[in-house]
DNA sequence: TAGTGGTCTAGACCACGGC
DNA sequence: CCGTGGTCTAGACCACTAG
C-alpha cells in the first residue's frame, strides 16, 4: 500500500489512487457486499486493519466511521465492529424546494397568494402543530405555477407563538413559505407522501380535471422541537412526480 | 477549551462535555444558522479555528468535512471554506423494503406471484435495461400483501445479462425482488414517484375501486453501471403511504 | 487485565489556486 | 510564492466490555 509520500489523493488528480482510508473503506464495503463477510460477522479491529494495511490507525478508524455512518456497519465502544443487520434496504427520495427547482429547470415560477388569515385551530390543526383546539393559528393558501401552469397547492398552517409577525408580512414578493424559511429556520422536519383525488374546488383552483390523482406531499416543521408550521402540498399527478438517483458509496446524487 | 487530559467525551458519559470537533462544529452551525454568517461568506480557515480554539488541525478538518457533508459549508481545496449557498431546501425520504416493513409493523407478509416470463423488450424497457427493443428479457408480476391485503402490485423487468438464472428461480418462497438482492446487489438506484389512476385490471389485481387513486413507484437499479432491473410498483392511495423524519445534525430519523 | 473503539495531538507532505 | 484544504502518521489518554 503506497504512503504519504505516494501520488496525490486529492480531489482534482486524475489518475491518482484512492485515498487510503478510501481503499480500506472500499475493502471492507466488497467483503460485505460480496457476502464474504454477513450480518453480524466481526469486522477485524482497528488494530488488524493497521497491520494488514499498514496505515494509521486515524486512517482505518476514519474507513469504519464513514461505514458506520453509512450504516454498512456497527461499532460497540470496548466490543468490535460488525456487519449491519439487513442492511436496512432503504433509499432515498429527495424532496426539493419548488421554487428552486422550477427557476433550476429554467422556467418562470409564481405565487399567487389566495389566502392569508387568522382562524381558529381545527382538531387535526391543533394535534398537527401541538396547541389546543380553537386556540389561534395563521392560515395561508397559494397557487404554486410553472411557466403558468399550476403545479401545486399549498394549504399551509403556522404556529403563532413561534412566527408571531407572519401575519402581518406582505406576500407580494416574498411567499410565506419562503418568509418562514428566512425568519423561523427549522431544524426537523417530517414528510408524508400520498396519493389521493383532489376535491372540485382544488381542481378548480389547480385548473385541472376532478378526475386526475394527485400527489400530496404533507410537511411539519419543529424549531428546537416547538412545531412551526404544518403544510398540504397537493400536485396534479401529471405535472409532478418525486425522484431520486442514489450512488452506493454515499452521497447521493439527485437529477 | 478542554484537551485531551479533560473528562470523557465517550458516547456513554452521561453528562461529559461535547468532543471538541463536535463543539467545533456546533460553533459554526450556529453562525450558520443564526445568519451571522451568511451563504458565501467565508468560514474561518482551519488555521484560524485552530487557533481560535485551540485545538489540533485535525479536530478542526472532522469538523468542517462533516459540516460538508451535510451540505452546510462547501470547502474548495487551495481556496477556502464557505457556507453554503441557501440551503438547497432538499429534505430525504425514505423508501423501505415493503417486506420488512409490513413485518417490522408485526402484520402478515404474503406475495403472490402472478407471472414469470420471458418477452421481447419493448420500447419503453429496452430504453429502461439499456438493450436493443426486442432482446429478451424476463419478466414478473408479483402482488404483495399485507395481512391478506393487497398493497402492492410489482410489474417487474429483469435484465438477463446480469441475472441469467432469474427465469428458473422457484418463486414460491422467495419472492422475485429478494432473489435479486441477494444474488445481484446493486450500487446504483433511482426512484420516481407518481400519482396516477389504475386500469381496470391493475385495479381488479389490487383488489380495489378503479378509481382510487395510485402511489406510483418506479425503480431502477444498477451494478456496475449495468442496469439490473427496471420495476413499477404500483400501491392503492389509501393503503399505502411514504414518510419521514430528519432531524437537523445530520442523520436521518425514519419513523 | 487486555482488547476495543472514541478522541486528540503536533507534526508532515501534497496539489491546488490566487497573487 | 503563500495560504488553502486533503490526507496521513505515530503516538497518546480515555471509557467501556469481557474474561
Amino acid at each position: 500500500m503506497n504512503h504519504a509520500a505516494s501520488p496525490a489523493s486529492q480531489t482534482g488528480a486524475p489518475n491518482a489512487p484512492a485515498a487510503l482510508y478510501q481503499q480500506v473503506k472500499d475493502y471492507i464495503a466488497r467483503e460485505i457486499q460480496s457476502g464474504a463477510w454477513r450480518p453480524g460477522d466481526r469486522v477485524p479491529s482497528e488494530q488488524e486493519l493497521v497491520t494488514r494495511f499498514s496505515v494509521s490507525r486515524m486512517t482505518v478508524n476514519r474507513a469504519l466511521r464513514e461505514l458506520a455512518e453509512q450504516g454498512r456497519v456497527v461499532r460497540v465502544a470496548g466490543v468490535g465492529t460488525f456487519v449491519a443487520e439487513h442492511k436496512p434496504q432503504s433509499t432515498l427520495l429527495s424532496v426539493v424546494n419548488l421554487q428552486d427547482e422550477i427557476r433550476m429547470r429554467g422556467h418562470d415560477y409564481a405565487c399567487d397568494v389566495i389566502l392569508v388569515e387568522r382562524v381558529a385551530a381545527s382538531i387535526e390543526v391543533a394535534a398537527a402543530l401541538d396547541l389546543h383546539t380553537g386556540e389561534s393559528v395563521f392560515h395561508s393558501v397559494c397557487v404554486h405555477r410553472e411557466d403558468g401552469v399550476p403545479i401545486q397547492l399549498e394549504d399551509r398552517y403556522v404556529n403563532p407563538r413561534v412566527a408571531p409577525d407572519f401575519i402581518t408580512q406582505d406576500f407580494r414578493n416574498t411567499q410565506p413559505g419562503e418568509y418562514l424559511l428566512r425568519n423561523v429556520p427549522y431544524d426537523q422536519v417530517e414528510h408524508v407522501v400520498d396519493a389521493i383525488s383532489a376535491t372540485a374546488e382544488q381542481a378548480t383552483q389547480l385548473e385541472m380535471p376532478a378526475t386526475q390523482p394527485c400527489l400530496l406531499l404533507t410537511r411539519r416543521t419543529w424549531t428546537a422541537g416547538v412545531p412551526v408550521t404544518f403544510v398540504r402540498c397537493l400536485h396534479p399527478g401529471n405535472r409532478y412526480r418525486l425522484g431520486s438517483r442514489f450512488r452506493a458509496d454515499g452521497n447521493p446524487a439527485f437529477g
